[in-house]
RNA sequence: AGAGUCGUUUGAUCUGUCGCUUAUUGGGCAACCAAUAAGAGGAAAGUCCGGGCAGCGCAGAGCUAUUCACUUCUUAACGGGAAGAUAUCCGUGAGGGUAUGUAUAGUGUAGAAGAAAACAACCGCCCCCAAAGGGUAAGGGUGAGAAUGCGAGGUAAGAGCUCACAACGACAUGUAGCAAUAUAUGCCGUGUACACACUGAAUGCUGAAAGUUCAAGUAUACCAGCGUAUGAGGGCUGCUCGUCCGAUAUACCAGCGCUGGAGGGUAGAACGAUAGAGUCUGGCGGUGACGUCAGAACCAGAUAAAUGACAGAUAACCCAACAAGGUUACAGAACCCGGCUUACAGAAUGACUCUUUUU
RNA sequence: GUCCCUGUAGUUCAAUGGAUAGAACAGCAGUUUCCUAAACUGCUGAUCCGGGUUCGAUUCCCGGCGGGGAUA
């Protein structure tokens, strides 16, 4: 059975999380197009909940900013095996914002290999 | 054929893989799963106007303030739109831009220059022996603007002082037009601009983060007043009458109801929120904006925010041609409508204009 | 989303519709000094963009562009 889901349950909404997310406490991990910042919430059925964000200061019309979060969503939703494997085993959640850092508008492909990278380091990490 | 002007329409297409949101149906205690259907724009943008809708306020009348201002029409409404009027500027032209209420009244202001910016006399001219004083807007130079222009008469010199011909304006009458206005005649008048003034019309304030409901929560702490059916208070949007709603327990404890003051806590959900001054097609009326009648379909509804990502093919364009390569605009709903403004690769189409060539 | 404010030299600020848009710092040149700094003298340099009103616009009006703020 396929795991390329991305349904809204995924998506982190509360407001106090995303504060927790964004406090001092969180780990990062830098890479190029995109930033990544975790905390790991708890015990929880889910293993994950994400957050993409995709500030007006890089792409100042709404359609840079909308293609970005999603060409960022796609290539989530396609590589999330790596790391809910693990996360699934130990039962544990974690919390994830995505941030976008170029000024430009970025290849999907290059977009994709980013994103692996940040979920193996995040994957080693916990 | 080329170059334009004013409109109107359109805003690449198809296939595959993996997904997202909503609705319906089926299954499941539920989480959820499956199937089917639908899923960004002409500007969704700017937030510049006008409405719907919501809360609060509001008798009437008056005062003040703001906005608008040629005419007629259009509309739910508008500072929008349509058709016209006059003046002016741009263009060979088709056309395009801008302005416009009233008042010959009154008050105020007008740097520098200039004698003087409106109760005016510097030079000049004239009266006068001269001075003093007076008359004078023909001529000079300044300026955006200098007493309407020009000729004749007239005069000491001059002056609408008088007359003819003109320019502009007000009024009266006739004609055309719904009207702005045009035109003819008569009569009266004459510096420019802005502001105040006057007239008419419109306007309560705040915006969906409005507002309503529910859940959760140690606790609505504390203070004052009123009330518990002989009823505090509230609704029916001025008041009165009338009518409707209206409070637990009661031995004690305790979180009884309403009003005012003064605080505390939460950061959740639902409604508002998508059937509409709507859309499409056709007929009729109107120069037109638009109106009206008939028929058809239901056509995004998210909530840190879905409507996509990737791959391939086709089409159009660019590089003289083919191939390779590149490009395919502006731009993303957030309560909903009507306008305006701004951005926009290209394609189609109607009417008209100018230039050249041919017949 | 809604509602406000604002734009002047390289920088920080002035200017009631009126003559060549002013001041400080900065920059450039010169004087001074063996050289530099300081000081003195002179010069350069701007009204966000496009229209309109006006005889005349930094100022008033309209449209655009940019910057900042308030609101749970």
């Amino acid at each position: 059975m396929s795991h390329h889901f991305f349904s809204k349950k995924e998506h982190l909404v509360s407001l106090q999380d995303i504060n927790a997310l964004f406090s001092q406490k969180s780990g990062a991990i830098n890479g190029y197009p995109v930033r990544l910042i975790y905390r790991v919430a708890g015990n929880n059925t889910l293993p994950a909940l994400v957050l993409i964000s995709v500030s007006k200061r890089h792409f100042k019309h709404a359609v840079d900013r909308n293609r970005a979060k999603r060409q960022i969503r796609e290539s989530y939703r396609l590589n999330k095996d790596i790391i809910w494997e693990p996360l699934a085993a130990k039962k544990q959640q974690v919390h994830i914002a995505f941030l976008w850092l170029s000024d430009t508008p970025v290849a999907s492909r290059e977009i994709n290999l980013c994103i692996r990278k940040l979920l193996s380091a995040l994957t080693a990490r916990i």
